[in-house]
DNA sequence: CCCGTATTCCGCCAAG
DNA sequence: GACTTGGCGGAATACG
């Protein structure tokens, strides 16, 4: 009988972490998120379907999937609910101490899958397990051979990335259409948008575009505009002096009470609040 | 795809 | 005056 494994979490510090999971049975979607680390995702077997930067992508056996920071994704299976992967997370810091150059490469920015070749994929599985085995065994040093594997596993993704710039993507014409409607919102945020003006607009009836936006993003769609609306607001409280009743209408919201009880729903604090602790701009 | 229902959203007002 | 919170009810949306 197969089961599923999940292998132990490995931590240097804060600031680096490697984990070994397969899954057999449907495993139930885990809610999109976001943290302050990159991810590095690699399938060793199966497939994997990815909401990532607003687009669906289908990512297979031997393709590595690359999270910035403060991303919002989530993932969820497709057909073959199958799947074994290494998951890497780390800070930005830890590759770039103190913002000193490296002469590591750029993690690439608009680049989200990266296909490898059949070689490529060997010299990759083979840094991985090597982590892993490192931070398994802990003997002396181990947190510096794992930096190194780390850095070897960026200058093969920048390699690669330079090798084939453009990797085929084959959409599902669904996913793609999904995809489109989150780029249309991300982009319309600040308009009076609904379901059923998506769907006429798109061509799709209003249940399956509710129903298929779910499935392939994880976020329900008045969860995802909500969102999309409350980071643009998020970054003009910080980064603006616009009263709280401008950013409101800039964002989407038609009334204050309605913004404040969604910002604090999503952030937890109320927008002056937010604004109080992460102003960007010195106050006059 | 359609339908009925449960749940959530959102514009509005009142009040602190 | 600007912001925040809370309740209400029709509309939108989620779900079986």
């Amino acid at each position: 009988m197969k089961t599923d494994i999940t292998g132990p979490k490995y931590w240097i510090g804060e600031r680096f972490s490697i984990q070994h999971i397969r899954r057999f049975g449907k495993s139930s979607m885990p809610r999109p998120h976001s943290h302050p680390t990159y991810e590095l995702y690699y399938l060793l077997s199966g497939e994997r379907i990815y909401f990532v930067d607003g687009h669906v992508y289908t990512a297979r056996q031997g393709q590595l999937v690359i999270i910035p920071p403060n991303e919002l994704h989530s993932t969820a299976s497709s057909e073959k609910a199958e799947f074994e992967r290494i998951l890497v997370n780390f800070l930005p810091e830890y590759i770039c101490e103190g913002g000193a150059s490296t002469g590591l490469p750029p993690i690439p920015g608009t680049c989200r899958i990266i296909d490898f070749s059949l070689k490529e994929q060997a010299d990759a599985e083979r840094l991985l397990s090597r982590m892993l085995e490192e931070c398994k065994a802990g003997a002396a040093y181990y947190e510096t051979s794992v930096r190194l594997l780390l850095s070897e596993l960026l200058i093969l993704l920048e390699r690669c990335r330079l090798f084939n710039p453009e990797p085929p993507r084959s959409l599902h014409p669904t996913h793609a259409k999904v995809s489109e409607i989150a780029a249309f919102l991300r982009l319309h945020y600040s308009e009076p948008l609904t379901l059923e003006q998506m769907s006429r607009q798109f061509y799709i009836s209003t249940s399956h575009l509710c129903r298929i936006f779910y499935r392939l993003t994880g976020f329900h769609f008045r969860e995802y505009l909500q969102e999309v609306r409350v980071r643009e607001a998020q970054k003009r409280l910080a980064g603006t002096r616009d009263k709280v009743q401008a950013i409101a209408e800039q964002t989407g919201f038609e009334h204050i009470s309605h913004f404040n009880k969604t910002f604090k729903k999503v952030t937890g604090l109320t927008p002056l609040q937010y604004r109080k602790q992460n102003r960007s701009r010195p106050s006059p």
